[in-house]
DNA sequence: GACAGTTTGTAACTAATGTTACATAGTGTG
DNA sequence: CACACTATGTAACATTAGTTACAAACTGTC
């Protein structure tokens, strides 16, 4: 666990000393493929790192509708709530993992001296805020900009890139739940996209050709 | 100018050292209201404080389609901006000014020291990046569970609020823009707003009751 | 292999939003 | 006040997306 840790700490630039002190008050978490990781609503008193897996960063309505923000994959660390965490706020999104992962929770109250007394560790923090926002960003890009039809086939080209497979195993009323639409819509969608030999469909499961 | 800045940063929670560095380096720069500060694909090397005035902050697709994502108002200082800088990255927004506005502007370069060394100043960058963390999500809200009629409506409330004052003097085009639909489909809706007596409709003007 | 549970396909319809086209009304300037 | 320009009103229609309803296909379990 503490190598993989090293090895995507490294990865990101943080330097040697402060590796050894994230290993050491940090504890490790896993989460099965399905597991809610932050509920909303929830106060998070740890950051956490992803070493291994996939997760979902998801806001919901207060009538139970959804809307995918963005995946956090391993190496990175989800700014969004950081930022609640600093601020003391409750998060108001749902973190699940879309496969087995595994997280490495580090206790908020040493961010402060390691911003403080790490420049990497500067860097690595602004660098995901940065990344976020721009992942937030291109979220709304696609809500605003494009037709429900180029944005599902863009969420199967996301998730392929995000699983590093071009086989996606969802039924489409998760895809549907992500979209914040209808299964309904989505199945005549994805059948349009087979038709166009964008995909082939299979009982839960899309392949992109 | 800089007895305006002194009182805004006061507020902000600045301690009064730091006050007076961001005032030695600094410039104050004037908007008119209509005109553009930050242009989509520069660069900016300052961190922009707002003294007075209002901005908005818009996202643009490449056929020139826009959607508004939210309002400077004094005080604030655009979060994004901050992260493009500090990442050297192209900015992927355009800011207006709404009404006639004045900024400080603060070379990038201090900012890593300022954050090392003033515990305030970490607090009010922390604190810039959580507030725009929520008005992006906001705005995600908005587009992707209202219906038009509630985003135009909720479009109208937030600008109220943000001008403090009931009279929105805009046209159903300007609108239009902000909201990514047409001119026709504004003004069929404002009438509808109208109709439920919620807003009262001028040329040029629209009124919140 | 019978059954229940889940997933997908599809038609028919409704609702929301976008588009086109044109009329009317206000505003500023000579 | 004539003119050009801008802003708004409205109808008619097109497109996109959401909804309802039901059939068919697959899957796991007894």
């Amino acid at each position: 666990m503490k190598e993989a840790l090293q090895v995507i700490l490294k990865e990101a630039g943080i330097e040697q000393a402060l590796i050894e002190e994230i290993q050491k008050v940090g504890v490790s978490k896993k989460a099965e493929s399905g597991g809610i990781v932050i509920t909303p609503g929830s106060t998070s008193m740890y950051m956490p790192f992803v070493i291994e897996g996939l997760l979902s960063v998801v806001r919901q309505d207060k009538d139970g509708n959804e809307i995918l923000l963005y995946y956090l994959e391993g190496g990175e660390t989800c700014a969004m709530s950081l930022a609640c965490c600093i601020e003391g706020k409750k998060n108001d999104f749902k973190v699940t993992a879309e496969d087995d992962s595994i997280l490495w929770m580090v206790p908020m109250n040493y961010l402060d001296q390691w911003i403080q007394n790490y420049k990497s560790f500067r860097k690595y923090v602004f660098s995901s805020y940065q990344i976020r926002f721009d992942e937030l960003l291109e979220t709304i890009d696609s809500i605003t900009f494009l037709k429900l039809y180029e944005r599902l086939y863009k969420y199967l080209l996301d998730k392929k890139q995000a699983t590093k497979s071009y086989e996606i195993k969802m039924s489409h009323e998760q895809i549907a739940l992500h979209l914040n639409t209808s299964r309904v819509v989505v199945s005549r969608l994805l059948k349009q996209l087979e038709n166009e030999g964008k995909i082939e469909i299979e009982r839960n499961k899309i392949s992109i050709l």
